[in-house]
DNA sequence: AAGGCTATCATACAGCGTAAGAATGTCAAG
DNA sequence: CTTGACATTCTTACGCTGTATGATAGCCTT
């Protein structure tokens, strides 16, 4: 064959890091995380398995690479994690940024589980969190009450909240059967009353089950007051 | 051979869903959750693997019990679930079921991670969040607001923290380089400074990285002091 | 033309959960 | 005592996973 252009045979683009990492994005976001396995995504990328092994050290790297690719989602939705911010502006610059970093998190459902199987941060997830310390710090937190603050925000400081028992699709389908749930009201009369109460009628919002925006917002909000309290009275 | 007793043979207590459990949880604890699969479970019991499958519909089921398990010794140290509380003080109350909680899962690390893959709950978590909520609602907590405050807290419903990034050993062990630490300074002021003033001396304490009992509580009274703050402005 | 480097692939292995069906042990009825 | 039924356990095997090892192919330089 010519080495170049080989007509009608299709040009394979040469694998690179950057390749492998955009396949496995694509192949989370559209098949779902348990989707991707090394032999899908050589697949996706149009190789065989172990070819990948050439450009990452093993399958912790590629789920390593899709950390990286959603903060540099986060990164470009913000325009940087470390513009300047009015100091006394710094719950709503936390807030905004938190709730930006969601809204990329809610384009990649499989980031969440992602993210907490890590077990060191990236450099980026270090930046992301440098910006967040750095508003807090110019906002009047000492360390002490910033390191509280980043550890109250948990997960919240990404975007999400890792739900309790979040259904599985055929849970979540039909409505409870009446029989059940008259039998669930002896037992548990709070509960059933709560559920007959609130109704999420908002099944596929977002990031798992009942973690719509309001109750993001609403304990993310506790948690920012708490902290302007805390500030506050020292 | 006759059938009771055969000498020298070691008799062999009958397997039984309860023994599958209990070994699982001995499993876990010994030798770590990953530890946890049908062929060791199985060679714990001193049976085979598929031996299991007679008892238990598959692995999953495995799991559930294991969450049953834990939520069963939470009970046990509570005293039963549903005791009446003085409704004045549902704050306590709260606090205290949730502290005993993680005092539980503190000697089983294997526990938040089982907890949330379940993706149902069972009777037993439902007859928990129905005893925090029975306090909450005693408490003068309308559904809304005791549903938000259940949200609210999470996963710190059931005395964890899912940490970000939970290092694995090796990162822990050995003090940063100092070269590294110098140029980390550089890029990230912030993250460094708190890290020098912070410095956790308390690393083997917990569930997870720097999710020692003072940020715990820390987080869990900030969510509950907020929560108090909105029952008193409606 | 020959060797070396880069990139890809073929093969194979151990470990996982578990489907299918054979083998065993136990006990009651004939 | 024998026979059959049933409960329980085991054997074997399959498809899936991540990945170790070594062969292969193409290109560049000497």
């Amino acid at each position: 064959m010519t080495p170049k252009a080989d007509h009608g045979a299709q040009v394979r683009t040469p694998l690179n890091k950057e390749r492998v990492f955009n396949g496995a994005v694509s192949l989370a976001d559209e098949r779902g995380i348990e989707a991707l396995t090394m032999r899908n995504l050589a697949e996706e990328l149009g190789v065989e398995a172990m070819s990948l092994y050439y450009h990452v050290a093993n399958k912790e790297a590629v789920l390593d690479g899709l950390v990286v690719a959603v903060l540099t989602e986060i990164g470009d939705e913000l325009g940087g994690f470390q513009m300047p911010v009015d100091p006394q502006e710094w719950k709503s610059a936390v807030r905004h940024r938190i709730l930006t970093a969601r809204s990329v998190l809610l384009r990649h459902p499989w980031a969440p589980d992602v993210i907490e199987t890590r077990t060191s941060m990236s450099p980026e997830i270090m930046l992301y969190f440098e910006g967040l310390l750095g508003i807090l710090r110019e906002g009047g937190f000492s360390y002490d009450l910033a390191h509280h603050a980043m550890h109250a925000l948990g997960s919240r400081a990404l975007g999400f909240t890792q739900e309790l028992f979040a259904p599985d699709d055929e849970t979540a389908g039909d409505e409870m059967a009446e029989e059940m749930l008259a039998q669930m009201a002896e037992q548990l009369p709070y509960l059933t009353g709560m559920m007959i109460e609130i109704a999420h009628d908002d099944p596929d919002s977002t990031l798992g089950w009942c973690d719509d925006d309001t109750e993001f917002q609403f304990g993310l909000d506790l948690i920012l007051d708490g902290l302007e309290r805390q500030l506050e009275t020292t």
